[in-house]
DNA sequence: TACGGTCACTAACGAGCGTTAGTCAGCCCA
DNA sequence: TGGGCTGACTAACGCTCGTTAGTGACCGTA
């Protein structure tokens, strides 16, 4: 047999594994001798296709937390009464926790090892992200279909309810993303006690 | 005026400082040198107080993760229907959340930083916890009092919503973690599809 | 065949880590 | 007054980390 050729190195595999590393073991946790391995390199080749360790990061999450935004948008630009516009802002959200399972744990784990502007830019993003879905239920409950006592508290809610699909979903368990993302839209709309249609 | 006294550093301090760090910055993010930074002492004078980095956080695994099966074993042994049961579990749970913040951010951040046998126990734990939620989300579908698809997926909304109070819960803001902990449950009784008896 | 670019390599760096050893000041109690 | 314990200190260890420098093999093109 001849002898086994290494899929190449590229900037897109190097980010890659850095994800599922930092997913795994987190950032700090994970040592780029790891990554190299991963790819069956030497630590200073990793170089050749990365600006450093923290470059990795920085583009992690700046990447996913403009998804966010980008996703949201597009649902709430669809239009519709406040019930149809969560449910589907909650279910792009959802769906992208269980596709985007990596992501979304690097995000909300190390959060706290970014430096300005990145740091500021995703605060800000979420920020919006949080707002923009408070105006949502806020509405509904002004026209009276939603029924919380506080909107912000139910947009927490609805919110964290959805990343944590990253922290236990799997490919290959029982219940498909678009499934997943399906019942967990229709909690959302519980939560904010907004009957079911059928 | 006098020279300013140091408070006496105590095992217990060290722990509470080292909470607050890894809770902060993470287990791997946080350097022993901080943490005596904050307790206003040299880094090898901490060895006086514990054994090593690695027993800190075992200690705060351990002691957070018995808890909170202590708690759910308190109100699950008053008995009552389902509703009853789930009101209960959750709110405790909620409320741990929002009154140990730092404990639950650091098991749920550095789970993977522990090693065996504390690891496994930690893992037996939650599946201990949720398989119980789970029957008791089931029992409430068999007497058609809960109405789900699939009790797994409610059980793990409900919990890790609960979890994520720690995330954003803060004692300065407007709600209580009483406040908070009675609406969250409310939120897991709709999640099961229960409406309130109010 | 000669050239230039790409890219993985070895070697080495400075820094920081967790941890250990050994010293010494302050204190309680006989 | 003296002895022993407590506990913080300095110094130093071995190690791993992220990163840089410099070398050379490979490969498509002229």
């Amino acid at each position: 047999m001849g002898a086994t050729v290494r899929d190449p190195v590229t900037s897109h595999r190097v980010l890659d594994h850095a994800l599922t590393l930092f997913a795994e073991r987190g950032y700090h946790g994970t040592a780029l001798s790891e990554i190299a391995g991963a790819l069956g390199v030497r630590t200073p080749s990793l170089y050749n296709h990365m600006r450093s360790k923290h470059e990795l990061l920085e583009s992690i999450v700046d990447t996913t937390t403009a998804g966010v935004l980008a996703d949201f948008h597009a649902v709430h630009d669809e239009g519709g009464e406040p019930p149809d516009v969560l449910y589907r802002a909650a279910r792009v959200y959802a769906h992208r926790h269980a596709t985007h399972r990596r992501e979304a744990l690097v995000v909300n784990r190390d959060t706290s090892s970014l430096d300005e502007p990145v740091r500021g830019a995703m605060q800000a993003r979420r920020r919006e992200h949080e707002h923009a879905l408070r105006a949502v239920i806020s509405e509904g409950v002004e026209r009276g279909v939603f029924h919380v006592e506080s909107p912000a508290l139910a947009s927490f809610a609805i919110r964290e309810l959805c990343v944590s699909i990253a922290r236990w979903f799997s490919e290959d368990g029982p219940l498909s993303a678009d499934q997943v993302a399906d019942q967990y839209a229709g909690f959302a709309l519980r939560i904010v006690g907004c009957a079911p249609d059928s």
